[in-house]
DNA sequence: CGTTTGTATTTTGTATACAATATTCATTAT
DNA sequence: ATAATGAATATTGTATACAAAATACAAACG
């Protein structure tokens, strides 16, 4: 009975949820471009529904960093500076060194186990060449160890974070010589927190998000 | 909830913009408690203004972790539990040490200036014993060390911690035994950072974070 | 020509109306 | 008494209406 119930409730999402969602999705994906408007009626319209959802949307989009407003003239896909992306990376650094020391001490062995099938889940979406794949696997190995912290606000923070990144880090996803460190680096951490060893694990981290500022950085520059 | 909240009107900003920071005031100087239900028309009604900014300020609230909304039942003041303290405080360890770190090698004299300013601002302040006063001279001298670091990412995600907090670190400038620990550490991490000391200022800022920990958990423990 | 000005159009900002859901509380049945 | 029921009420969710501001563009002017 109170199954239903939550399923009910999962249902009856409210729209402003639901648009929220599609339009992250988009903005993640590329469908919808930095720098590109979010025209409130253009976008009720396509999706059939009113202003009002729409409207409270974009304020969550905000709130996710991925949408910016300008007062009386409205919201557009945020973009990100080669500036922007540093001080996110800087910060993401920080944090994910943050995330490993804590991962270190709280991983949980079903946590360790879902971590190194995710490592080869990566490993083999590598082989496939399939970059969306390759892009979700990834997401996924760095959630688990996010979430073997037992910080939520850090999990939030730092998917975020992520997030903030990922329209650019597909594009570094797509160059196949990045593909051996990423999984030399992935294979480090794996082996540090297996070990519980704190440093091997911080400086793999370090090192892993390191590794994306250059190639980010240039990807940016192409794009203006 | 007979608070007078009153609107600070400004001609050329949006009502949300205005609700937004009105509410916000409102719960950081406790007029809105912890748990308390944030109703639309009530509000609305209060503020003389409809439903609608009321909602997307309400959005933006949760953005700032400041309220919470069960969907179909409405907002009410984000609660801190003692662990959400912990992870928070985490968190803040890791990005005042990085600000630290940062503010050392950027801060400029001006603003080294202005924080040696504030300081003095706080010890004064800590004389009168007015501890609205003490709470906000101190917002300013930690926002003076983020904006140094010349990372507006960074000072915002900082700015937003500090607030998650800033009920409770009221209850604890209330306690006077704390204000020498305080001035003290505030020394440190002035001195260090005109001798460009990172290792005296990152360590003068994790004690300064890490001694909060202890009495705002016993408040929150009161408060249930 | 280039600039300015005025008007039509688009778009956001705000209020309100209506619908769906949750809550309250008196009533009834057990 | 206690629990279940169900209308009355309160509250949120969504759509729409109207106001204000920004924008685009064409006509008037120098």
């Amino acid at each position: 009975m109170t199954e239903d119930l939550t399923l009910h409730m999962n249902a009856y999402l409210p729209l402003r949820d639901v648009v929220f969602h599609t339009l992250r999705e988009a903005i993640l994906k590329g469908e919808l471009k930095p720098g590109e408007r979010l025209m409130e009626l253009q976008l009720a319209a396509k999706l059939g529904v009113s202003r009002t959802p729409i409207r409270e949307a974009i304020r969550m989009l905000e709130q996710e960093g991925l949408a910016v407003t300008i007062p009386r003239k409205g919201a557009e896909v945020a973009k990100m500076t080669e500036k922007d992306m540093q001080d996110v990376l800087q910060i993401r650094e920080a944090l994910d060194e943050l995330a490993a020391s804590v991962a270190c001490e709280r991983i949980k062995p079903e946590q360790l186990a879902e971590l190194r099938q995710t490592m080869h889940a990566v490993e083999e979406a590598v082989e496939t060449g399939e970059v969306k794949r390759i892009a979700e696997a990834d997401v996924r190995f760095h959630d688990i160890i996010y979430q073997s912290t037992g910080n939520p606000r850090l999990e939030n923070i730092l998917n975020n974070l992520r997030e903030q990144m990922y329209r650019y880090r597909v594009e570094y996803l797509k160059n196949e010589k990045n593909y051996p460190t990423l999984l030399e680096e992935h294979n480090a951490i794996v082996e540090g927190l297996s070990e519980r060893d704190k440093g091997k694990v911080t400086s793999a981290m370090q090192k892993h998000v390191k590794n994306q500022v250059v190639a980010i950085k240039e990807i940016i520059r192409e794009q203006g």
